[in-house]
DNA sequence: AGTCAAACTGCATAAAGATGCGTTGGTCCA
DNA sequence: TGGACCAACGCATCTTTATGCAGTTTGACT
């Protein structure tokens, strides 16, 4: 391998964003193209990695919806300030309480403000993950 | 078959619902169970039109937190009339175009609504589905 | 350097899902 | 009533995805 396994998923990722993932081989001859080896095998544990569905004719990410609501993240330690759209608050806090994340302590949602309590600065990663890909 | 394909529509999101959908010949056993017969092949069908994806272990509808994010919504043939919070608008639309469903020719979205041109009328139950809970 | 454990991957194959085609049952209209 | 038309299905089959297993690579620790 000449890529990385991390490079490998910044490529699909982005092949999903542009729709242009319609099936595990399409992904491996996309890949190969860009000079990645991979086979469709490879590709099935990726995508399930990255928390990728498949809907209709193609594969996209399954919290592309909670990515989109997410307007910006701070983290003034220890905690993490999230602003989405009016009214749209308690859903992502949802989204983040059932991901269950063991870092953090707990949420509080308003209109179009979260306040996200994190039990150590680490957590900031993972929460930052999972506003950023796949849940 | 002495059920409509709406119930088995019906009983499909159920299913999706309670996390029971794993596979297509689960869902057929299970529809089976409560006296509907049908094909794998069918339930394929019905999961293509009721815009469901399979995550990991198990089918689920691609609209958990779109669900949330509905107010309401309104048919006038041809079109739906769907209202959001405001600045949703275009996240729900965008959401129900990768649902890909059949009936549906085109969304606009504007701040907090969206319009939908459907094909059939028929269309419009699929929507409700889609976007209500297991009606 | 040598060793061990864990992560990663390909290959082969099983499992799961999609689809072309033909049949059936219903509806509409002359 | 007879026929045209059409949505819904099942069957058989093809495509797409998942996975058990074994070989290889990576890293941490003596």
């Amino acid at each position: 391998m000449t890529a990385t396994k991390a490079e490998r998923h910044s490529a699909i990722l982005e092949l999903v964003t542009h729709g242009s993932a319609h099936t595990q081989h399409a992904i491996a001859a996309a890949l190969a193209r860009r000079g990645m080896r991979a086979t469709q095998a490879t590709i099935s544990r990726d995508i399930q990695e990255l928390g990728l569905v498949r809907s209709g004719s193609g594969y996209r990410s399954s919290s592309g919806l909670v990515r989109e609501l997410v307007l910006s993240v701070e983290f003034i330690d220890p905690m993490a300030v999230i602003r989405t759209p009016p009214g749209t608050a308690n859903l992502v806090a949802r989204r983040i309480d059932e991901a269950a994340l063991p870092g953090i302590a707990g949420t509080v949602a308003g209109d179009d403000t979260i306040i996200a309590v994190l039990r150590k600065r680490s957590a900031g990663r993972a929460l930052k993950e999972l506003l950023a890909n796949a849940g």
